[in-house]
DNA sequence: GGGCGTTGTCAACGGCATTGACAGAGCCAT
DNA sequence: ATGGCTCTGTCAATGCCGTTGACAACGCCC
């Protein structure tokens, strides 16, 4: 039955507004969650942005989680389909740049919708793109020398890490301006206050702290390079114990 | 003035009721972000908690938000004491067990109230207690070997790794307990029906990823473990360039 | 003792997600 | 073709939320 009125959609021949689908209502959805959509999820916004009732999106969706979840879902996967554009094909040695590119490539799905980042990051996204990437990420890290358990391990830190970061920057980008130019403001006041004799350190850094302030994107570059630099020593110390583990 | 009213409120002589303060105000707050609290923070909810009509709040706060910044505050300030407490008083060359405690401490601190995590830990907290950490944390990272500027961005990214990895926990520990069943569900039941064939290593790794499901502590350890690895790695890298830049 | 600011109360507004009753449209079997 | 069925969009209403403005009681200072 479903599967025919999804036909009959595509087909709008009948009198009705534009049939809504669970397609059209996820594009409208992600429209209104870009950062030039507004920045607000509400089924009011969604059903102007669809020319129709608020209500009508519950005949196709349970409730707004259910929504939402399905939102997750097309991000991660877009998220991951990025990651293989970027990555070569082939098997590689390269993990540093394996782990490097699939993090900021989840990161940067998610920022592109930050609503979505901040309602849903936290959630389990039952998506099916995601277990490829994720043993493909458990191959990389196994073929530079990491035990399978450990290397899962390492896999689900990194994941962990990237979508806890990916929600925090979200959740600051999606404030209004107003509340973000003032804790932007306090921020500098309270450092511009700090008496030097007293935090020395803290006054000597203070410029490179600034130029850091709020720059999300630079602060995961750093924190996700010195979480590497951690798993490069895992990896070594892997090799000097079992140098002759290496499976492939 | 207010000053006058806070001394009056801890005698309240008037037949009118317990007289609010912005601390019992803060309190009751507190009171209610607790898990036992209910999970939630509303205006009428607190009025209940207060005995008193909910938009007395008003008369102290100027909205919800500053509400939530001042319980931020409280946090984190709670968070550095029991740092402080735990940590040795004078000057110290263990800065791994160092920076594990006040991260350990701040997540403590927060995820005692998943509410104000999830509201608030992407949020500015002009705290001058977190000042003083901050000033120590970057001295026992230059002690280490690392130059003040290089300390100072490494406590940055802890700072924020921490605090990111709290309101990612929260998040998910904050919603209501059917969603998590159904999430737990739901990715149980992915993994279990992976195809061993095309998944070998995922299916391998997939007991000792459902006993991380969710563990958000035993993750967050071994996030910051390796972190801390990578610090390692720079401090290494360091002392080999400049061998006599210490200062103390 | 008479103003006056401070503080608690009350009623109301607008926005939100969600629900249930209703109505039109397509589809099927008779 | 017609009656009934389900699918889908609409409408009105509910309950919770944060927030506001008018009002009233209280205590302070002159």
């Amino acid at each position: 039955m479903k599967a025919r009125v999804a036909e009959q959609a595509e087909q709008p021949t009948s009198k009705r507004r534009a049939a809504l689908t669970r397609e059209s209502i996820l594009e409208a959805a992600l429209r209104l969650c870009s950062p030039e959509g507004g920045g607000q999820l509400t089924f009011s916004r969604l059903g102007k942005e669809l020319g129709a009732d608020p209500t009508a999106v519950y005949r196709h969706f349970r409730d707004k989680d259910e929504l939402v979840l399905a939102l997750t879902e097309l991000t991660v996967a877009e998220g991951v389909e990025l990651a293989r554009t970027t990555l070569p094909d082939g098997p590689t040695d390269d993990w540093r740049n394996w782990l490097t590119v699939t993090a900021e490539s989840i990161r940067a799905s998610y920022l592109a919708r930050p609503v979505v980042a901040v309602l849903a990051a936290a959630r389990t996204t039952a998506s099916p793109a995601e277990a490829g990437s994720v043993e493909l990420l458990i191959s990389v890290l196994h073929r530079a020398g990491l035990p399978v358990i450990e290397a899962a391990e390492c896999c689900r830190q990194l994941v962990d890490l990237t979508l806890a970061m990916t929600q925090y920057s979200a959740a600051f980008s999606s404030l209004d301006p107003a509340t973000q130019a003032k804790d932007e403001a306090a921020w500098a006041v309270k450092y511009a206050m700090l008496p030097e004799a007293e935090y020395p350190l803290l006054h000597e850094s203070t410029p490179r702290l600034t130029e850091l302030f709020r720059d999300d994107t630079e602060v995961f570059r750093m924190i996700l390079a010195t979480f590497l630099d951690g798993i490069a020593l895992r990896i070594e110390r892997s090799r000097q114990d079992r140098p002759h583990q290496r499976v492939f």
